[in-house]
DNA sequence: TCACGTTTCAAACTCATGTTCGATTGAGTG
DNA sequence: CACTCAATCGAACATGAGTTTGAAACGTGA
C-alpha cells in the first residue's frame, strides 16, 4: 500500500531535514534553532518537519539519538580494539590509549560540529532532563560507560571500583566542556599571553589527555580540605 | 531631584528582582525563565523589569555580574587564606586545599542553587558568548584565574607555568560539570548498583577534588596516544 | 497645599515561533 | 485511464514572549 514503509529508506526530505538540523543545533543549539531555519537551509518545505518528525522536539530527539548512537558505535569498536590489543601482547591496557577512545569523537580532528553536538546534548540533559533524553542516555551511553569503568579498572587494578565510577564521570564531564572550549579560546590566549601555539587543537587534546588520566589513576586517600575561614 | 540615585539603594523592588530572577534562573535557566514568571514570583508588575533594568538581557547580565563577584570574593578570600596560613608555616601550599577553595562555592553545603546558576553561566559563555559574559568573565574571573595558576604552581613547581594554565582551565571545567550533576544524579546510583551512599554530596566532592588534583600534579609526558584503527 | 519627578500599575502591542489546514502534486496500481 | 494515498506546498492559526504605553499613585520639597 504505502510507497515507503521505513523513514529511513528515504534518501530525500527526511536526511535531509536529520543532516540540516544536527548541523544548526551544534552550530546554535537547540532553542536558538528554528524550524524555519532548517526548512530553509534544507530547502524543503516549513511542514515537512512537523509531518515527518511530528514536533520539533521529536526532530531533535531522532537528531540526537542519531549522533550518541554513532559516536558510542565509534567508542566501541576503538575501546574494543585498545583492549583486544593489550589481550594479545598479554600486557595490561594502556590508560592513556582508553581514555583516548573516548575523547576522539569529541576533539579528533574534523569531529569539531559532532563534539559541540554531543556537548550540547549532555549538558541538556544535566541541566534539564527529559524523558528522551533519560531514554537516549540510558539506551546508548550508560552501557558503554559500564565497559569503561571495566577497562580502567582493568589498566588501573589499585583503584577500587567505587572510585573508578565517580571518575568515569567525572572524565566524562571534562572532556564534554573542554570540546566547548572552542568557542572561548581567546581565553587561553588571554591567560597565557601572547604563546598562541598552545590552542592548537592538538594541544587541548594532549593536555585533557593527561589530566584525565591523572585524575584517574589519583591516589585514593585525602579529599576535601577544609581551609581556614577569617 | 531624584529620589534614588543608586540603584543599590532600593532594598525593595530591584533588589526582590534580582534575588527571584537569581533563583529561577538556577532553577529553569535563562531561557525556560520568563519575566512574568520572575515578576510573579517577585510580586512586582510586569513592567518593573523593563523599568528598572531596560531588558530582560540586562536583568540576566546584572543577576550573574552579582553571582560572578560574590563567589569570586570568596574564593579570593578563601586562597589568600591558604595561602597566607602556608607562609607562615613555611611550607608549599596544599593543593588539595587550594583546589578546595575553588570547589566549594559550586559543591559546599548549601550553595547548590548558586553552584548550578555559576555552571549555567559559564555554560552560556562557553556555548554562546555575549558582549556581557566575556565582560563578566574578562572582569571577574580571569584575574583570579591568574592567582590559581600561580597558586598552582607555587604548590607543584615540577609542573611548568604552560601547562598549569591548561590544568586550570581543566579543573573549571570538570568542577563546573560536576555542579550540573545533582540534576541527573540518578546516573550515579544506575552505575554503581545499589550503593546510594556514593551519591552524597560530600562523596561527590570528595571525589572531585581528588580526581582533579590527580590532574594537576599529572606528569607532562604523554598525551594523545593513537589506538588500532580496524 | 501644590508641583514635580519617580515608581507602580493594567493593558495593549509587536513579533517570532511551533503548529495546523486544505489544496495540489505525483508516482504507483488496478 | 481513473483511483489512491503519501508527500509537498503556501497560507493561516494560536500562543507565548519581551516590550511599550499612558495613566494613576506615591513621596518629597517649595
Amino acid at each position: 500500500m504505502s510507497l515507503k514503509r521505513d523513514p529511513d529508506s528515504d534518501r530525500g526530505t527526511v536526511r535531509r531535514i536529520l543532516d540540516t538540523a544536527e548541523a544548526l543545533f551544534a552550530e546554535h543549539g537547540l532553542q536558538d534553532t528554528s524550524i524555519r531555519q532548517i526548512t530553509q537551509a534544507a530547502e524543503v518545505n516549513l511542514a515537512s518537519v512537523n509531518y515527518h518528525f511530528g514536533s520539533k522536539e521529536n526532530l531533535a530527539e531522532a537528531v540526537f539519538e542519531r549522533a550518541v548512537a554513532r559516536v558510542t558505535e565509534k567508542r566501541r569498536r576503538d575501546l574494543a580494539g585498545v583492549l583486544a590489543e593489550a589481550r594479545e601482547r598479554g600486557e595490561r591496557p594502556e590508560l592513556t590509549a582508553i581514555v583516548s577512545t573516548f575523547v576522539e569523537p569529541y576533539l579528533g580532528d574534523g569531529n569539531d560540529a559532532q563534539g559541540t553536538l554531543m556537548a550540547r546534548f549532555i549538558l541538556l540533559h544535566r541541566l534539564s532532563p527529559s524523558e528522551a533524553t533519560q531514554r537516549i542516555v540510558k539506551t546508548h551511553l550508560n552501557p558503554l560507560a559500564a565497559d569503561y569503568i571495566a577497562a580502567f579498572s582493568l589498566a588501573c587494578p589499585e583503584i577500587p571500583a567505587n572510585e573508578m565510577t565517580w571518575r568515569y564521570l567525572l572524565m566524562a564531564s571534562t572532556v564534554v566542556l573542554t570540546a566547548t572550549e572552542d568557542r572561548s579560546r581567546d581565553r587561553i590566549a588571554t591567560l597565557s599571553r601572547g604563546k598562541r601555539s598552545i590552542s592548537d587543537r592538538a594541544a587541548t587534546r594532549d593536555a585533557l589527555v593527561r589530566f584525565v588520566v591523572g585524575g584517574i589513576v589519583a591516589p585514593v586517600q585525602g579529599g576535601f580540605r577544609p581551609f581556614p575561614e577569617p
